[in-house]
DNA sequence: TTGTTTTCGATAGTATTACTATCAATTTTG
DNA sequence: CAAAATTGATAGTAATACTATCGAAAACAA
């Protein structure tokens, strides 16, 4: 499986970039280099001249791929999202009982590396960091509706979209299944945030598994009523 | 009540600014007028140039008082969590079922203007929206833990640790307090920002008054085990 | 393999942002 | 009334976020 992942190309919205980055040398490199430099850099830090630096290019020739930062932060987003919802339907293929397809996602977003610290030639810890610090950037802005229509957020939406159809299965009658979804993908993302920066706000510690223990058990009771 | 809390004055931790903007008028000035600038033209758009502007003062005299728009977003947030914390312990004084008192909390989370418009010249629509779309903006950086030592987060965390409070006496034994706490409060601000911008993944739409009914069913089915 | 198109790198330039410094005028305070 | 603090005005710097142009190199098509 991991080798088959590994020749995976996603394909994603044409309005978030300006060409195509997967294809030509360059355009793969200006997203796996801006990954491991937004990871370290955070993104207010990271600019175009600074990568165009590291990458041996120049800047203008960034620009003839992505309009700016914040569609290069989109494309990593719904990249991720994109590739978690293959990973998702693939794990859970063979698995008939929604409850343990449900535990299963909730695994996979809390340790979403696991057995894949490349693809496609991206550093899969540097990207879920971005997740986890910066993704929530990407629509806090005055132009989320505008980049919603444009079908911006669509990876991350058919990602939640799927682990609201477990629990309609669980529980069709419950009426706050979208909720319940966004609460506890987001959830999760904040409570490593949490666990790494500010432990006062969590009870997990640095690298602890029971994160999707906590949210298992959260909606499963809420839906077992 | 809403008499007496006109003329609170909430004091904060003097590392957030150079000189405590409510020490002068045009301090107040500052702090009130930026939460209208913030809410209208995002955090991204916002800078002391203009505010100076619709200030006519300058931008020297802005700096001042605070290093910069980030410190200023923290004044605001840490602001905002003060006033509802004393909020919290008014409205819960004389209640003693941690029950009430925690679907207390929560409504006034979902809806914390209820009969405060204005507060110490602040409009509280308007820094309810920054709190939404804005405030997550306010640690998600490389400097949170410089930042969090600095103590700039401790508003925040105190009014969580204040529900986490209500939670023990419900169950004592329940391992994610913490945890539960900062997953509820973010996810209530998070669902009012969906709502609003991104409908596909809430249940709730535009001013709707169900979510604190959400997120009480969801902590009290999971304590209740 | 030659001509055409595409891609890239290099350079230059602009407007805006995020400050810092200085100084005189005004206001407050002791 | 004198001293101290505050403010407003102006000027200036370094970095950011782009845009435009152009020639060289690479890819590709006939």
């Amino acid at each position: 499986m991991n080798q088959l992942l590994q020749n995976l190309s996603i394909q994603l919205n044409e309005k978030i970039y300006l060409k195509n980055p997967s294809s030509s040398d360059l355009g793969n490199r200006i997203v796996s280099e801006s990954v491991l430099m937004i990871d370290e850099l955070g993104l207010e830090q990271f600019n175009f001249k600074k990568l165009a630096t590291r990458l041996n290019t120049a800047e203008s020739s960034i620009y003839r791929y992505f309009d700016n930062k914040h569609k290069l932060l989109i494309y990593h987003v719904s990249w991720f999202w994109t590739w978690m919802e293959y990973r998702l339907v693939f794990s859970t293929a063979n698995v008939h009982d929604p409850y343990e397809k449900l535990r299963l996602a909730l695994e996979n977003i809390a340790s979403p590396i696991e057995g894949f610290e490349k693809v496609a030639g991206i550093n899969m810890h540097a990207l879920e960091r971005i997740i986890v610090n910066e993704s929530s950037k990407a629509f806090l802005t005055k132009e989320v509706e505008q980049e919603n229509k444009d079908g911006f957020f669509r990876a991350y939406k058919s990602f939640c979209h799927r682990i609201e159809g477990f629990i309609k299965q669980i529980d069709p009658s419950y009426p706050y299944a979208n909720a319940l979804v966004s609460t506890t993908v987001d959830g999760i993302q904040m409570q490593k945030f949490y666990a790494e920066h500010l432990p006062a706000l969590t009870d997990f510690t640095h690298r602890e598994e029971k994160i999707p223990q906590m949210f298992y058990r959260l909606i499963i009771q809420s839906l077992a009523s």
